[in-house]
DNA sequence: AATGCTCCAGCTGAGC
DNA sequence: GCTCAGCTGGAGCATT
């Protein structure tokens, strides 16, 4: 007994705890950081919850992100066969996916995508180019040439938005989150365009 | 003594107890049939996750649609500008959004949809029959006639889908859920088009 | 077209949607329920979180609550072993278990407690009326004269409450909760008998 | 526009969401080192969930503290007023406040702990070293010989479990956590001493 | 600003 | 052995 070799015992268990106590420390110290980050994000003029929307997404696996536009798709098309469809067309993938044969259900994989036939990897970069140069000419964002369902559409999309991030204004308007300018929340113009009662 | 006159607060206690696990009871229960619908659901062969989002949706209120949907859009527009844009092109509210004057930003209510002009609620139902028709004579969901962002588009998809849900197959091959086909889980053959791995 | 045998699908949709709907509807209404009750037991003078401890105890299944009690148990003996043991001595079980020779751990099942040797079920009926007499007489609570680890002085403790539940007072002092006199939460008389901020 | 001063909008916006990826992987990370962590205890024998509940005790603030024992020391008055009293009597606490006179409730700091009148810190300290001293002479944990109430009795506790942690054996019994020997879930022998299923 | 509630993710025990 | 449902703890949100 003069050598208690195993005080050792609750040595440990203090070690345990001290280890347990500095972890969880440093994980509220981590939330203490994202609030800050969301603070500045807010104060510099952009929108905190489609920013995390977005890290979201990146975050996700390959068959996570499947998953998720799989059901979206699916929801879409219960939403067609509902009325609900509300100005909110049918996405690509699930007017893709109406368009099949029973029996070449998934799993077959057929061309896929239906008719864009011969659009190229130059056709989409062509396409980008062209929103530029249409931002440039002052074509508005509404004017996009491709048809939904072109992948090329999208493609002219980025273009655009590419160019009028770069033109001199410093955050674009679109960018930007409106003032909170308290809304009437009896009064939301439901509907119409609502701009943001900030916290959902 | 003789007739205590609150034991009545013991009793009282008793009662809220039975009362409390009571209700417990029946929240659980509502868990159950919660369950069983869900599996009933799946044995129909629809999708409990897409059903379940369009019940969530319908839940909301006009301000959190609002809100959601706000968010979503600003979402877009952060994606466009990271070139992250694949294959989905912007929503009309961002494209909408976007093309505003910075100073007409949000409250200021004008004419807010920009194009559309002079579409009616007649124009509306004339493509929702359209649809009908156009899925009677056969032709693809993908061939929708109006351009996105034209709200007649998503009533012609409505058309489209209500006309094929009475076709006289029993449930539409879009509708089903595909079998379980355990998709390998390394090669979701990512982006094309994935089926789900339905737990996520 | 005439008889679309199968808009069958999407009437089932619907029926699934609206039975979502009032289920979890349901469920709402109960939340609802409950919250009441929780008022109505607050309006009572009781506690509820006190209350809602009880009934989760109640509803846990014997190997959950043995779980939970052992788990307890060894915090207890950390607890002494890192000399935080602040003025609420080892627990009996506690105790009980680190009177163990290594080698009857567990399993083993041997006489278990091991003082008390002759209490029966007699003994314990004869302390809970001891406790009720003692009561009568003008005895406190704090003179329960069976010593700690003995079975019997939770039975004496039964019988005092019990009594003194029926004594012609509306609430017992001690049951009800004390009224909210906003305690400076700067002070709260760390450790003396505090009294609650009722939410935690 | 030659030279785009605010492609630094978007610059930003892949800046904030870079740092909001990275801050959410450090969490992750951490939950992965608690994880770790807590193997480790087990696989030292000590039990992890016994741990994480003395840390978070450790993280309680002062009312805090208070509010959770109050609610507890209410429960158990309520469940002697139920008879459910089941071999765990009436805490201090618990007790103290049964004692009080109905004017004299809470707020009103009267001497408080009713009789030890007066026990100094040097008593608390004897008492500790008795503990101590009783372990070395071979009494057992079960032989406290102060009465429960009495402050000095968790002091000895303390001392009791101070000397039997440094007597050469490795980790006390006491200590580990049993083998998790699948005990038959239809016979806990309920009450007795349980054991663990360790997951609850 | 603080607290209570709701939702979600991560973990745990059961079942094929 | 792996997956699945259930649960518990934490985070976000609404409210006062």
């Amino acid at each position: 007994m003069s050598h208690h070799p195993n005080a050792r015992t609750t040595d440990q268990l203090r070690s345990f705890i001290d280890r347990l106590e500095r972890l969880r420390a440093e994980k509220k110290a981590l939330d203490g950081d994202i609030n800050d980050l969301k603070t500045e994000i807010k104060g510099f003029g952009l929108n905190p919850k489609a920013i995390e929307k977005i890290v979201k997404e990146r975050a996700e696996t390959a068959s996570q992100r499947a998953t998720r536009e799989y059901t979206e798709e699916q929801a879409q098309i219960y939403r067609a066969a509902l009325g609900m469809l509300d100005g909110t067309p049918l996405g690509d993938a699930a007017r893709e996916r109406l368009s099949r044969k029973p029996d070449e259900e998934d799993g077959a994989e057929q061309p896929a995508t239906p008719a864009p036939a011969a659009i190229t990897a130059e056709d989409i970069a062509g396409a980008r180019e062209r929103g530029q140069v249409d931002f440039a000419e002052g074509r508005k964002v509404t004017e996009n040439p491709y048809v939904a369902g072109d992948p090329r559409r999208a493609a002219w999309d980025e273009g655009w938005c590419a160019a009028s991030g770069s033109d001199g204004m410093d955050i674009p308007a679109a960018f930007r989150r409106p003032e909170k300018k308290k809304p009437d929340p009896k009064d939301p113009s439901d509907g119409e365009n609502p701009g943001p009662d900030d916290g959902g």
